[in-house]
DNA sequence: AATAGTTTCATACAAGTGTTTGAATTGCAA
DNA sequence: TTGCAATTCAAACACTTGTATGAAACTATT
């Protein structure tokens, strides 16, 4: 049943719009040209412009935090429960990073729209976003469970700076890649992870933790 | 003569609006109407909304790059030329956050409009933003007077995460209170200039410079 | 084939946007 | 005071936005 060839059209097409162009200046009209859909079908689908993001945004929102536990619980399977910090991290980071960065053929529209999310934050999204911090909270928890000594205060600190470096990085690579010259390598994504990473480590090992 | 009366009242409610609401859902109408003038007092004193945007953009631009070089110059006048790496940092991260964090009273209108700036990055602003790579370059020289054997792209990645975890403690700032329930002071700015100024030493430090 | 339900479409609507206009008002020099 | 330029003002303009409507086209069950 293809019937709804034109819903999953109108998904993508919002998607890619906002992730390239962000929320303020795409229009419905953008996307249903985009999607090759009449104008209507958006709110006969939908209901309205803002449940289309809203449904955009917990889709990719749910999977986006699927993506980083099951990262996380398999770093935590091999040692029983209890993960090395830089695994923690790297499960908190690496989705967002390598869905945004690297070589353009692989970066996913997904990662690009969540990004764009936590940039502009828009109302429809605003008044879901809040789930974000339960979310987070298994991450502060998995952190405590690697540095069994470390503080709440200092975790959330590092927990913070790590999701800041990356978010920044993603948002900022063009004026990074212009500042140095490209002599900073934004595409090379695991490099990325790892300083992001190695430097969350030092935060949380330089707190006394 | 307070014949520009008028133009001031604009630009002071268009500073605050903007600030505090973001471009997208601030109009004309509200500028005007915050600032108790006419209509059409912006396209007389401005030209255009965007003109107004770009003029507030760059008076603020300027006085933050004035204050961060200020600060920078006082810190390396001490010591002749070579400040500690600390205090080069603080002087890059130091102006945002006083004006951003911190007691509402003590909170700058013009700061949060700079991290307004940085988030939505509006058009008519986005063509003047590349000045802001020359005003970085004399942090990363100066960076280099600090740290003489640290390599280039270790600097710029050190002053782009300081840069990050400054503005995103900024923008976020809501988030941390909320996921740390409190726990983690958002108000105590000299802690935060402190914690960034540190991690990003740190980070600078570990890349064994 | 006929019908009922779903989906598409062109079109219109109401509200809001930045901008323009031309007359009214103001302030100041001669 | 008179005259002239600068400024203010109410009103309207042209345009874009998201949404609603009702007829047409399609789909699938009978």
């Amino acid at each position: 049943m293809p019937s709804d060839r034109t819903r999953t059209a109108i998904l993508a097409a919002a998607e890619r719009l906002y992730a390239d162009r962000g929320f303020g200046d795409v229009t419905l009209r953008d996307i249903v040209a985009a999607a090759d859909v009449n104008l209507a079908a958006v709110n006969y689908h939908f209901g309205s412009k803002d449940e289309l993001i809203a449904e955009l945004f917990v889709t990719r929102s749910l999977a986006l935090n699927r993506e980083r536990l099951s990262e996380l619980r398999a770093a935590e399977e091999v040692r029983g429960g209890r993960a090395p910090i830089e695994a923690v991290l790297r499960a908190l980071v690496g989705p967002t990073l390598r869905g945004c960065l690297g070589p353009d053929n692989q970066r996913s529209t997904a990662a690009r729209f969540m990004i764009r999310v936590s940039i502009e934050s828009v109302p429809p999204i605003r008044r879901i976003r809040n789930r974000e911090i339960d979310h987070l909270r298994k991450f502060v928890a998995a952190m405590a469970r690697s540095l069994p000594g470390c503080s709440d205060v200092e975790l959330y600190w590092g927990l913070h700076f790590a999701l800041a470096m990356a978010q920044q990085t993603v948002r900022d690579s063009e004026r990074l890649t212009k500042l140095s010259e490209g002599k900073c390598d934004v595409d090379d994504v695991d490099d990325i992870i790892e300083r992001v990473v190695s430097v969350a480590v030092m935060a949380l090992a330089g707190a006394w933790c």
